[in-house]
DNA sequence: CGGAATTAGGGTAATTCGGGAC
DNA sequence: TTTGTCCGAATTACCCTAATTC
């Protein structure tokens, strides 16, 4: 955590230098995230930004890397390298319900 | 632990402080809560680590772990398997608003 | 094209988990 | 009965710079 870490700061704010406001609700991550709806998608699944699924767990969007890469989360590459994860995935997690596992 | 040592922080100030400003910009006149901007944002209910909701209660994260493993707590977890605790739940017990009892 | 914010990397410190005992 | 502390191991958070996104 970060409540008596090297930084003197109160013990809610864990992202904030990269993130400007997410207050309760998800922000953009640049603030203009309308990238998705307005196009005719034939199949697009909704797709989270790292740092949406990090507040969504409460975590750092570096933690939300660690799963992609370890397995534990699906993500989708851009062409530039940056991940994306699948909404209807992230939220099936939080929930608490199982996904597939192979273990 | 001694996470009690030296952590100079209200419990007051535990809420919300996710609401960064820009590094040395003015936030606003109020500077807490920022305006959403998008629609497009999932759902996310605002969850709290371990060590925030026992400096909330002032006892010892064990001791928070402890409530969650006994049911008194709701607890979600991540996919390390930390647990994360719903704000609203912690901040309503802490108001004395009875929750669900079984019995 | 330029600019601001985010993300990807890698490293290191802090926190949490788990069990069990006092 | 509840709470705090100790231990080892695992997970997570913050630091930096460069590349990517919009």
């Amino acid at each position: 955590m970060a409540w008596k870490s090297r930084t003197p700061m109160a013990i809610g704010d864990i992202r904030d230098k990269r993130n400007k406001a997410v207050t309760g609700s998800l922000a953009g991550p640049h603030g203009g995230e309308a990238a998705q709806m307005s196009a005719r998608t034939p199949e697009a699944e909704p797709l989270l930004t790292p740092a949406e699924v990090a507040t969504m767990f409460r975590v750092d969007p570096k933690t939300v890397t660690r799963w992609a890469k370890a397995g534990k989360l699906t993500s989708i590459r851009t062409l530039g390298g940056h991940r994306r994860y699948r909404e209807t995935e992230v939220r099936a997690l939080l929930a608490g319900i199982p996904q597939q596992r192979s273990e």
